[in-house]
DNA sequence: GTGCTAGATTAATTCCATTAGGCAATTATC
DNA sequence: GATAATTGCCTAATGGAATTAATCTAGCAC
């Protein structure tokens, strides 16, 4: 019988698979290991537990949100910028939905340095639109704040609870940047 | 032996506490009930499931939210009246995040009508406060949602993930409350 | 080929949710 | 005030998940 000869990145790209696939609560050793062909003690070669699974799936999602943010900002400035930025975010929780969850759990990635440093690269690209908008030192942290705020927000209740009324999502986001692109310049 | 006489909102109640001291992953039956001085299968004469638990303890949140949300609006208009109801809108979570976080899960809470009607409530102060931005319809929701979104990714953001640069996070809210208050103008 | 080692395995422990069946304290009834 | 009904609690048992310990073995290094 060929062994899976799996390792911890195999083992992490199936978890996001399975999270993004089922949501991140679906996501169990139990579960993992029988989509894996192997018993759930064996992931223990490749992660510590069910919590340090987690923050290398956060630590590798913060890493692909980043490198998508980073991909949309590239050659764009001001609104331009802002607005593909925006969509890249939406898209990427959209299609991701699990991995954009563990990776919002920072306060259980604090110890990780990968995650630490995907964190930060993911904000350096906010901090680089709002080049486009004349905002120095606290103001543009506070901006970047604003911004991520914003993005996090609608992402988390589009996924979590949902707009009761019947209208276009779509639009209320184009409203949301639009907004944000005002307010930036103000 | 005298007995505890709990009953669901007792239950429910001491739920909350345990949730917003500890966080919504803490709230376990066995945890509960060790503080209830009761064995776990005696909640089930209270609540169905753990999943039933978290329901009633999201309904309860919503119902004190939008208690909270509209004592804040009362007899107030415009930005005084935006402003108000983001600060009690933070105080709030911020207080009790456990019941808060279980208030957000409302794909979970479809069923449970009391909890439909208190998020509306919710919803309805929100769109009392927007009454004094000459906004309707379609344009309101969309603005509804904005703020919504808005109060709900710093709040989310806060507790989950954390911002990682040193600088007054009260500033940052009071930029956001502004900037959502030229907005709405605009 | 021999042996090392990573990667898997089975077995056992603990913790939790949940169900079933029974018991007793309170409350209602006379 | 005694009795009956109800309500709330208990013990016992099941099953699933994480985790640990002790072993086993395929595949590579030599």
């Amino acid at each position: 019988m060929t062994r899976a000869r799996l390792d911890t990145a195999a083992v992490v790209q199936a978890a996001a698979k399975l999270a993004d696939a089922e949501g991140l609560e679906a996501l169990t050793l139990a579960r993992l290991a029988a989509v894996l062909g192997v018993r759930s003690p064996s992931l223990y070669a490749h992660v510590d537990s069910l919590e340090d699974l987690r923050r290398r799936l956060g630590a590798r999602g913060a890493r692909e949100l980043a490198a998508e943010l980073g991909r949309a900002a590239a050659g764009r400035a001001g609104s331009d910028a802002l607005g593909t930025v925006a969509h890249a975010y939406l898209s990427y929780a959209r299609e991701h939905p699990g991995s954009y969850a563990a990776a919002q759990r920072a306060r259980e990635l604090q110890g990780d340095d990968e995650a630490v440093a995907a964190a930060t690269a993911v904000a350096d690209v906010v901090l680089a639109v709002l080049r486009g908008y004349d905002l120095h030192d606290a103001d543009a942290i506070h901006a970047a704040r604003v911004i991520r705020v914003a993005l996090h927000g609608f992402v988390s209740l589009e996924a979590d609870a949902g707009f009761a009324i019947e209208l276009s999502l779509d639009e209320s986001f184009e409203r949301l940047v639009a907004m944000l692109d005002r307010g930036l310049r103000a």
